[in-house]
DNA sequence: TTAGGTGCAAATTCTTTGCACCCTG
DNA sequence: CAGGGTGCAAAGAATTTGCACCTAA
């Protein structure tokens, strides 16, 4: 497993290192660090927690720098973004066909694969709202953590999804 | 058309009197016009957008006041919202069965019915990882409008996802 | 060498909160 | 009439920007 993880994210590295060639980007240590960061991770962090963990390698980047690396790997389309839009966002280097697991209560969200929902298809009276470049299934639920959370603190109003502030 | 809809939404509004009556809410001006106003719109409008709709014919809510309905409703589960988690927020009070199409460049977001797709089997690897509320599919691509203006400013680099800033 | 990239700090934008008054139930 | 709800103004978060210095190519 490991294997085939490291694998995985030499070929993400290395597509990074010839997009970024092509497209005339710097190969600062700060963007080879980032990249690397979310690559390696399933979580889908935001730009803060990117920051928290490059920052334990590299003590002097700072956040700013995290967010215009993150956009501009989003702009060269090396990673996508959760979300419909700009705003809210938490990032994925992800980019293989893929569906979406999320906690409405903690905000945890799983990749899964599927050959059957990658086959999935999109109506015509939605062809004809626009070009159709990517279609995937969102589940949204409560994860086994929360759950058992749940279970014990038995409070009869929802806990909300909010919450979690940082 | 025009019928069909003013039936949805006196639906919903019925809906919604049933439950916050239920909950023990007031239900004061500010409450039904904002969800008045999120009802009887596609658009899945952020608290900004509701706000200034909503201020056309009641000069003196505050923006504050729209946050705060939008996630009393929310808690209730009388509205849902797009995007995974709780930032980046963006609302609708369409509860039935529905998929998004989202637009890339523009953030539009419309959504979709689809008889076929609401009959999608979740894998069980995914039940495996918490309970499944909801599945529903999210289309990404270029809306009808900025295929056109894509073709009519024919920039090599992505205009971006980013971009439109309030 | 040199243009693009970075860190810093300040500026913006978005959202929430404290408090006194108001209005629904 | 009482307690929840609201508006206002101010606080807090999250994200972006201007600028001078730095470094990959």
């Amino acid at each position: 497993m490991r294997k085939s993880e490291d694998t995985r994210n030499d070929r993400r590295l290395e597509h990074f290192r010839t997009v970024a060639r092509e497209a005339g980007l710097k190969l600062t240590h700060q963007r080879l660090e980032i990249f690397r960061e979310l690559a390696g991770t399933e979580e889908h962090p935001d730009a803060e927690t990117i920051f928290r963990a490059v920052q334990q390698r590299m003590p002097t980047v700072s956040l700013d720098t995290v967010y215009r690396t993150l956009w501009t790997l989003h702009d060269l389309g090396l990673v996508t973004t959760l979300g419909p839009r700009r705003e809210g966002v938490r990032f994925d280097a992800n980019l293989d066909r893929h569906h979406h697991f999320s906690c409405v209560r903690c905000g945890l969200v799983r990749d899964f694969e599927s050959a059957e929902l990658d086959g999935l298809r999109v109506p015509d009276s939605v062809r004809r709202l626009g070009s159709v470049a990517d279609a995937h299934v969102e589940v949204r639920g409560l994860c086994a953590t929360c759950q058992r959370d749940r279970r014990t603190s038995r409070d009869p109003k929802p806990p909300a999804t909010r919450g979690e502030r940082r």
